[in-house]
DNA sequence: GTTCTAACA
DNA sequence: TGTTAGTA
């Protein structure tokens, strides 16, 4: 069986992903309801994950630990997705295509770079209430 | 005992 | 997000 196959298959319950990433139950369906990941199900409805879906949370976890929002990573995720189906089938894009990629991406940069979406950052401006 | 969904603080 | 209620 392929390394592929078997990083796909899903193997863990939700109690076991919580303690190999650190995440809360919350979070981690949280996260699944805005598609970030999309575990399995078993038989009697429960989730069942993957290694891919361990590593994705991980991954969610440290953009998480950076400050940046569930908007952020969803883009950071989607740029993620497209890209791997460039490169899978090495299909030319359309031009359309490539220049609102390639918008996002420069997007993707400056906002690393200003931290404009970091909730610390942002949370500065709308915490001035009972001050 | 564990996990699920939904909902409220 | 945490937590809780009522289930399966």
């Amino acid at each position: 069986m392929s390394r592929e196959l078997r990083r796909a298959m899903p193997l863990l319950p939700i109690s076991m992903v919580m303690q190999l990433t650190e995440l809360t139950a919350r979070q981690i369906r949280y996260y699944e309801e805005h598609k970030l990941i999309e575990p399995a199900r078993s038989e009697s409805n429960r989730r069942m994950f993957s290694l891919d879906d361990v590593d994705a949370l991980l991954e969610i976890r440290e953009l998480l630990e950076q400050g940046i929002n569930m908007a952020g990573i969803k883009k950071v995720f989607d740029l993620r997705k497209v890209n791997k189906i460039k490169s899978l089938n090495n299909m030319a894009m359309s031009d359309s295509e490539l220049r609102s990629i390639l918008r996002e991406e420069m997007q993707q940069a400056q906002i690393m770079q200003k931290t404009s979406i970091r909730q610390g950052d942002l949370s500065r401006f709308y915490q001035r209430k009972s001050e």
